[in-house]
RNA sequence: GGCGGCAUAGCCAAGUGGUAAGGCAGAAGUCUGCAAAACUUUCAUCUCCAGUUCAAAUCUGGAUGCCGCCUCCA
C-alpha cells in the first residue's frame, strides 16, 4: 500500500514526512513503572502507539518496537533521600519489590492483550539491564559529562550545549531549587545517572558499581536499553506528553552525549485522558483501571473504539456516559460490517480504492476520528458490494484492532423446535432450564397474540424484559430473544 | 513565575481562509396489534469583543474560562 505518512514530530513541532533511516523501523515506546495498576488514562499512550505501529506494518514497514518495564526503584525525586515508588508499594502491600514488579508486569500485559495491544519485540526490564547502564555512564564519565555528589553521579548539562532545545527550555527562568531541593547539584537542568545507597539503611534493590553500592538514576535506563536493542539513530521513539520536558529532554543528552550520534530521529507524545477536567493520576479517585470498567460491564475494546473518538494529541475527556456512547457505536460498527455470506471475488485494487479516505486519514499523524468517519462512509455507502465492505472492514481493522468481524451477541445460540423457531443469543452458556423457561414464556405469549389477548401478550414480553432479555418478532415469525449484556 | 495547550450542538469530538466530518443521545416517519430491529428524514454558525479579508470556527490583537509541564508521572 503507497501512501505517504506523516507524523507530528516533538523536536521541531510540525507535521513531517516520514522515512525509516532503517529496513526495519526502529521504535521504542517508554512503558511503565510496576508499581501499581495501570490507569486508562496510562492506557490511552498504548492504544496511540499500536496504532501507529500497525499504521507502519499496513503500509508494509517491518517494525521492531521496543517497550521497557521499569522494574527498578526510583526515589520520589532526584534529590530525595527517602522511598521510592517501588519500595512503597512493596511495603503497602507486604511483598518484596520483586514481587511487586513481577505481579504489576504481568497485569500490564494483560491489559494490553485485552485492549487488542500487540505485543513488542522485545520487553526489557530495568533491572535485568543495569551492566549497560553502568557502561553508559562510564562512558559519560570518560568523556568528562559527569560530576560526583555527595549522594550521586550527575549529568553536567552545561557540557551539552543544545540541552534545552528540545524543550525550548530557558535555563535563566527555570526555578532552582523551587519545589526540589538543588543539594550540591550544579545546576537546575543536571540529573542524576547514579544514586548512591542511603548510608543509614538497606534497598531491597542496590547495585555495585564503580562508584560505589546503589542504584541507576531514572532517565538512564532508557538510553541504555534504547542502544542496546535498536540501532541509532532510532527512527521513532514514543511516550506521554508528560515526559517531554524532563524524561526525554534528559534521554537525549545522555544518549548524544555518549554516543556521538543523534538518538531519535521522530519524537511522537500523546496526550492525556482528562477526567473531571484533571489528568487522571495514580493517586485519589480520578484512578480508574481496565479492571474497574470491566466491572462495569463495559469491555476493554470499547474502551479502545472510545480512544479514537479523539486525535492523539489533543486531551480526550472521560466520563462513563461517552465511554457508553463508545461502546454503542462500536455495537453499531459491528453490526454493519457485513457476515461472510458470499464467495464473491474481490479485487485488492477495487479495496484499496474504496480505503483510500481511510488511509488518508490514518497517514496525516493518525487523525482516527476522520479514520472511523471515513469507514462509517464506507459501510453506509450503498453502491458498495457487501464482500467488498466486508473486506475493507477486515483491512481497515488491521490497523484499528476491534474485532469489527465479531458479532455481538452470538457466543451462544439456543433454538427451540417449533413450527415458527425461537431463537436465544447469549454471551454466555445458558442452563436447559433457562432456556425452556423462555421456551415456555415465548410460546405463552405467541398464544395470547393469537387470541388478541394483546395485555397479556405484553405482560410475559415485560417479564422476559425484566430478566435482562430484548424480543424481537421477525417478519417470518420467528421469534429473537438476546441477552442485552 | 516561565513554557505549552485548549474553548465547536445534550455528550465525545473532526475541521487552520470559502461558507460547520463522524459517533452517541434525541425527534419525526415507514414497518409492527404494540414493541424491538431495520430503513428514511431531522438536529450547531463554532466562549466574548475588536480587527484583517470579497470571504474566518479557521489569521491578528484583546478579554474571560480551563488544562498540562517545570518533582515521579502516559
Amino acid at each position: 500500500m503507497k501512501h505517504d505518512f506523516y507524523l507530528f514530530n516533538t523536536a521541531g513541532r510540525v507535521k513531517e514526512l516520514f522515512r525509516a533511516a532503517h529496513n526495519e523501523v526502529g521504535m521504542y515506546c517508554c512503558g511503565p513503572t510496576v508499581y501499581n495498576y495501570a490507569h486508562i488514562g496510562n492506557l490511552r499512550t498504548y492504544i496511540f502507539e499500536d496504532v501507529l505501529k500497525r499504521t507502519l506494518q499496513a503500509l508494509g514497514y517491518k517494525v521492531r518496537h521496543v517497550v521497557n518495564i521499569t522494574d527498578v526503584g526510583h526515589l520520589t525525586s532526584d534529590e530525595d533521600s527517602g522511598d521510592d515508588k517501588m519500595e512503597k508499594g512493596a511495603i503497602r502491600e507486604g511483598k518484596s519489590v520483586w514481587d511487586i514488579a513481577a505481579f504489576y508486569t504481568k497485569r500490564f500485559q494483560d491489559d494490553l492483550k485485552a485492549l487488542n495491544i500487540t505485543d513488542p519485540t522485545r520487553w526489557p526490564k530495568a533491572t535485568a539491564h543495569i551492566d549497560q547502564m553502568i557502561s553508559m555512564i562510564s562512558d559519560l564519565e570518560r568523556k568528562g559529562f559527569t560530576y560526583r555528589t555527595n549522594d550521586g553521579i550527575y549529568f553536567d548539562t552545561t557540557r551539552f550545549p543544545s540541552y534545552c532545545d528540545f524543550a525550548g527550555l530557558d535555563p535563566e527562568t527555570l526555578r532552582a531549587g523551587e519545589r526540589v531541593e538543588m543539594g550540591e547539584k550544579r545546576a537546575v537542568t543536571d540529573f542524576a545517572l547514579w544514586k548512591f545507597s542511603p548510608s543509614d539503611k538497606k534497598r531491597q534493590m542496590e547495585w555495585e558499581s564503580p562508584w560505589g553500592v546503589g542504584f541507576p538514576g531514572w532517565h538512564i535506563e532508557c538510553s541504555a536499553m534504547s542502544a542496546e536493542y535498536l540501532p541509532l539513530p532510532i527512527d521513532i521513539h514514543c511516550g506521554g506528553a508528560d515526559h517531554i520536558r524532563v524524561h526525554h529532554t534528559n534521554e537525549i543528552a545522555q544518549s548524544e552525549a555518549a554516543s556521538g550520534k543523534k538518538f531519535v530521529n521522530y519524537w511522537v507524545h500523546g496526550e492525556f485522558l482528562v477526567i473531571d477536567k484533571g489528568k487522571m493520576a495514580k493517586s485519589g479517585e480520578n484512578f480508574v483501571t481496565l479492571e474497574v470498567l470491566k466491572k462495569k460491564g463495559f469491555s476493554a475494546l470499547s474502551y479502545r473504539m472510545f480512544c479514537y473518538t479523539a486525535h492523539y494529541r489533543n486531551p480526550l475527556s472521560f466520563s462513563w456516559d461517552s465511554l457508553s456512547a463508545a461502546e454503542n457505536a462500536l455495537v453499531n460498527l459491528r453490526k454493519a460490517v457485513p457476515q461472510q455470506d458470499s464467495s464473491e471475488h474481490v479485487e485488492n485494487d477495487v479495496i484499496e480504492t474504496i480505503l483510500t479516505p481511510f488511509f488518508n486519514a490514518v497517514c496525516d499523524d493518525l487523525n482516527m476520528p476522520r479514520a472511523m468517519a471515513a469507514l462509517w462512509d464506507i459501510l453506509k455507502n450503498g453502491s458498495l458490494s457487501l464482500m467488498q465492505k466486508r473486506v475493507a472492514a477486515e483491512r481497515a481493522d488491521t490497523i484499528l484492532g476491534l474485532d469489527l468481524t465479531q458479532r455481538a451477541a452470538d457466543a451462544y445460540t439456543y433454538s427451540s423446535d417449533d413450527e415458527k423457531r425461537i431463537v436465544v443469543y447469549s454471551l454466555r452458556e445458558l442452563d436447559t432450564g433457562v432456556c425452556d423457561g423462555i421456551f415456555e414464556k415465548v410460546r405463552l405469549r405467541r398464544a395470547a397474540r393469537a387470541n388478541k389477548d394483546f395485555a397479556g401478550a405484553d405482560r410475559l414480553r415485560n417479564e422476559l424484559v425484566n430478566l435482562g432479555l430484548t424480543v424481537k418478532d421477525l417478519p417470518d415469525g420467528t421469534t429473537e430473544i438476546t441477552f442485552s449484556s
